[in-house]
DNA sequence: CTGAATTTTCAAAATTTTTTGAAAATATAA
DNA sequence: TTATATTTTCAAAAAATTTTGAAAATTCAG
């Protein structure tokens, strides 16, 4: 296989992983085409590239530099923005992590909270099976929680940065 | 706030918290009315709590199954059949990151390697960045891979749930 | 300032995904 | 077996999401 086809092949698939998990095709391309590519790339570049119209790429580089995944770097002598993709894949997770955790994990724990304020009998069946769901999934919530914020922390945590090299 | 107030709260919520992760609303939210629901329900009970067709309950009610979260449950003198979730969360997180893993991850991986296999110059500078990328990207999956393995297994490994205990 | 280059916005169009519902298939009781 | 209940399928409709592209806003060199 030759480089020009392996890109593309990577391009495309990580477009497709990307849906699978609530990220939409073409911003995984982008961030895809940013990963592989040596230089800072621009929107005209990236428009050219993936065959894309200038809003869509426009707003789907504001979302990769919302998530932290993708710098606006400035070439001194260009007039145009260039775009660059943190290419350590384990920051990369990471930066992942920390944001699904922000946006999604730490509203859920909250209100599982909520949810567990419900005014009933505490005798009555219904409500006792439904409180020891949902502090199940709080519970678990929150242990997922702790895990994240210690893998996120890895690198200035000795103990666990030990732990996750045992598992390399 | 009142149970039925509070199951109905839990069950959209559970839909929204599904649709970003590329599950659809209505799986998740039949998932969520199983969860909280102290019998099992036929499609029909379902049909009319979250008043959709019985199509989409069909097609969804199977995907849950397939996804290993839902179980077709025979109460006997009944005609139709009955669907019970698996309410123990640990366990309901373990099932989706088996299946992802199998899924998504293991084919990525596979592609990876496909992918190192270009014939290009090795001193040719574009060449050895995106195998520098590639590489990375598998060997953090693999990582994640190693990792998963040992979750899932954690109830039958001494070693794993020790480690997993100390972070609760 | 001025004006050209660049970026951003957003309503409308295109596409993709989900949902419906009726028909077909299957299962079960009598 | 036959009649009825139940489940499954799937083409068409509806809804949701993504994409376009032109206009508006912004930036910046001269």
């Amino acid at each position: 296989m030759k480089l020009t086809e392996a890109k593309e092949q990577f391009i495309n698939s990580w477009g497709a992983f990307g849906t699978q998990w609530g990220i939409n095709r073409t911003m995984a391309q982008i961030h895809a085409l940013l990963l592989v590519s040596t230089q800072p790339l621009t929107q005209d570049d990236i428009m050219e590239y993936l065959n894309i119209s200038r809003g869509n790429v426009n707003m789907n580089i504001r979302g990769l530099v919302d998530w932290g995944l993708v710098e606006r770097v400035i070439i001194s002598g260009e007039r145009k923005d260039h775009f660059a993709a943190e290419k350590d894949i384990w920051k990369v997770a990471t930066q992942i992590i920390k944001e699904r955790k922000k946006r999604e994990l730490d509203p859920m724990i909250k209100l599982l909270g909520q949810l567990e304020n419900i005014d009933a009998d505490k005798k009555d069946k219904e409500a006792k099976q439904f409180l020891e769901v949902i502090s199940g999934i709080k519970r678990t919530g929150n242990q997922a929680d702790k895990i994240l914020d210690l893998m996120i922390k890895a690198e200035e945590n000795w103990f666990t940065s030990s732990i996750l090299k045992m598992f390399k």
